[in-house]
DNA sequence: GTCACTGCAAATGCTTTGCATCTAG
DNA sequence: CTAGATGCAAAGCATTTGCAGTGAC
């Protein structure tokens, strides 16, 4: 994700407008933890405003993931998880306390695709290992 | 996934029973698409019992999930997928028309995982490639 | 002044649950 | 006979949508 004032002019450039909200929703998502949930942005944004909605969050959110700047992850708990980092990399889940870890990207991600997917044309990988984080395992 | 008589042994050895809708999800899982919804589950089955219910389709593919006879995959549709196919498998999902396909297996990803998640306990890493299929590139 | 954004509430879609009835063992 | 299964309808959640009022530019 790019610094705030970066983001606030992409959104002039396509036509949108800037809002304390989402300004807001800008800095959560840079300071915040690292793979908020749609609900945890919204606390975090109300905070300094309380009266925000979570419908607005929700639209910000699907702003930034189709310009781009943010990645919506899935990783199977029936709700979605933004991560500010949209650079290749894996993903690790602790079953236990749901923690979720970055993990650099698999080397060979690719190559696998490319050997068993003639005519395809791939636009992206993901890969999440799911397990017991050390102090979970006790 | 074994064989219908096999998983209806395994049900009996869980105190759980074997009735007649269940031996038709289970043939519904064997004979059809391979990564159907409960809904395409429930779809097929109607065709030969119209009256059963979508909330026995769920109960019996939970059921499933949790005795590791069906994986469920979460593919960011919203709604899950279920693949009688347990073995360590990649997928490639299609983002025009939705076709999901097998692939073989990453062989480094636990290698990766054994490289960066000391202390942890991986239980299963889950590789999905989205992109568009010949037909859809068109 | 316009057009997009906001907040609210209602709607949506998938999945689960409560409950009365039924049935496998 | 009895515990578990079924079907129905209602409830639960996360997310989206419709709409009237508000605000950015």
């Amino acid at each position: 994700m790019r610094p705030v004032e970066e983001l606030c002019q992409a959104l002039r450039e396509r036509g949108l407008k800037v809002t304390p909200q989402r300004r807001l929703i800008f800095e959560a998502l840079r300071d915040g933890a690292e793979h908020p949930t749609a609900e945890n942005i919204h606390h975090s944004v109300q905070e300094i405003m309380p009266d925000i909605s979570l419908a607005t969050i929700y639209h910000t959110l699907n702003d930034l993931v189709e310009m781009g700047e943010v990645m919506e992850l899935d990783l199977g708990e029936g709700r979605s998880r933004y991560d500010p980092c949209t650079d290749d990399h894996c993903h690790l889940v602790c079953l236990g306390c749901r923690r979720v870890l970055d993990l650099p990207p698999t080397t060979d991600g690719i190559e696998l695709a490319a050997e068993n997917t003639v005519g395809w044309e791939i636009v992206r990988c993901e890969v999440v290992f799911y397990g017991y984080c050390p102090n979970c395992r006790a």
